[in-house]
RNA sequence: GUCCCCUUCGUCUAGCCUGGUCCAGGACACUGGCCUUUCACGCCAGCGACACGGGUUCGAAUCCCGUAGGGGACGCCA
């Protein structure tokens, strides 16, 4: 997902189009969820493809005629070796240190028989070197020495990968490849097939693997996030620091993202994932992001702990009190569940520590006061506060705390005063009473 | 085995191309303090790295060579 970003920042800041072709030309391997997966996820993260999904496996007929052409015009030959040969060479040449490479064996055939089982190889340059223009790595070079000729069609007249990625790179007009550096050596053997193609090869940029993620399971962990209550703009964020920067800056907006990205501040390590990070990335954006879209967010996750919540003007009240105690969507709901729910246990420690039955009076006349408060909001409540603190002679915790007791269970949370009245009034009042019953 | 790539705090990274301003900067995490009606948030401080060895140079994280370690490729996988 890391290497799809890139390639959809890199085609967004230079007015490209970013494709999704699927590699599927192993039909034991694809399968079509895996697709929609990608998709889904994609457009989760706000990063749909302009083209696609672009499918090999309906495109055989274009491979196919591509080597038929190839073969007509002397870039390419049958091969009749078997893999039990083949894999016996291999064999042989590890063990005596050689490089495990196919000999050419049937390169210089005098028959050529169509009708016997054979698979078609690429003629790979003789001699000299490749040299490619990385875009992340720098120049690169390979003596052609450690390359072989490939096959690009098997015995059973599929096509394979390092040859169909170049036929539709040239057909689809691709200008850049972006793409992991796993694929850097692989590259050495697809620049011959454009020539042989008589296609100029595209601009490759080869970005470090991460390690511990994946790519086939990429989209997976993308809904995985989701479900956790990463945010989409903290996970594109997140990721797109990985590999690269743009000075000191860690938090960017899409817009930003799409403005700075550059291939000059792509780095050529591999990089780790960090879940801590991301978390502190997604607090960031939790605090950034509008209250009312946050509570839209929100509210999945709240019906999922079974609560009854809705998006109205509450909730986001709600929200703009909380979001600053929780890095997730899912610490969120568990930060503020007691809004949604008066079933909990009080916490002995805190009771132990605050309830005083010599406060009771004092709590009786602070929850009359509460009672008479017209305008309910965190200033009037407040007032009644520091009133009943004022005229008992106690401190304001000895009140803060046992509020906080019973109206969450703990002693954990928001300003009393806007804890209180974040609450319904009658709901607040209610849940006062019911401490002053069983505390006290 | 051969070839390719990589190596700055535990992690993500700035700096490297265009040597001196770097006894190496930022961020996450961690530790301590401040703020305070609790807990968070926030703020301040601390901890903590140029893989190693040579060379070039008045001077190297920065340039060159080598070593070690890590990753990748070498498939009728992608």
């Amino acid at each position: 997902m890391r290497t799809a970003l890139f390639n959809y920042l890199f085609a967004r800041s230079n007015d490209g189009t970013f494709i999704l072709r699927i590699e599927d030309t192993d039909r034991e391997r694809s399968r079509d969820e895996y697709t929609e997966s990608i998709i889904e996820a994609m457009e989760w993260l706000g990063m749909a493809p302009d083209e696609g999904p672009v499918l090999q496996t309906e495109r055989f007929e274009l491979y196919d005629d591509t080597v038929d052409r190839l073969l007509d015009e002397g870039h390419a030959y049958r091969c009749y070796c078997t893999e039990e040969e083949l894999e016996a060479q291999r064999e042989q040449a590890l063990e005596e240190g050689r490089k495990p490479k196919y000999p050419g064996t049937c390169r210089e055939l005098d028959e050529y028989p169509e009708d016997e089982p054979h698979t078609v190889r690429i003629k790979m340059p003789q001699d000299g070197s490749i040299t490619v223009d990385d875009l992340v790595q720098g120049e690169v070079t390979v003596d052609v020495e450690e390359l072989d000729d490939f096959i690009i069609r098997r015995t059973d007249g599929t096509p394979t990968y390092n040859f169909v990625v170049v036929v539709d790179d040239a057909d689809m007009d691709v200008t850049h490849v972006i793409r992991g550096d796993d694929h850097l050596n692989n590259t050495f053997r697809q620049v011959p097939v454009y020539h042989a193609l008589g296609e100029e090869p595209p601009r490759f940029a080869h970005l470090p693997l991460l390690e511990g993620l994946s790519k086939r399971k990429g989209s997976a962990s993308v809904q995985d996030y989701r479900d956790r209550g990463i945010l989409q703009e903290a996970l594109t964020n997140y990721l797109s620091r990985l590999g690269w920067s743009h000075g000191d800056q860690e938090i960017f907006s899409h817009d930003e993202l799409v403005e700075y990205f550059g291939f000059d501040s792509v780095g050529r390590s591999p990089s780790k994932f960090d879940e801590d990070k991301l978390r502190w990335v997604n607090s960031e954006w939790m605090k950034k992001l509008d209250p009312a879209e946050l509570a839209d967010r929100w509210v999945p996750f709240l019906q999922d702990r079974g609560f009854e919540a809705e998006d109205d003007d509450h909730l986001v009240e709600i929200v703009e009190l909380m979001r600053d105690r929780a890095d997730t969507l899912v610490e969120l709901t568990d930060e503020a569940s007691y809004f949604f729910t008066d079933d909990f246990d009080y916490d002995d420690a805190a009771v132990d520590k605050w309830i005083d039955a010599d406060n009771a009076e004092a709590i009786d006349d602070l929850i009359g006061r509460l009672e008479e408060i017209d305008d309910w909001n965190s200033d009037t409540v407040g007032e009644v506060y520091r009133a009943v603190g004022d005229d008992h002679d106690l401190g304001l915790a000895n009140l803060a705390q046992p509020t906080r007791i019973s109206l969450t269970g703990a002693t954990s949370s928001p300003s009393v005063f806007s804890l209180v009245a974040t609450f319904p009034k009658d709901e607040a009042i209610a849940r006062l009473r019911r401490g002053r019953e069983q505390l006290f």
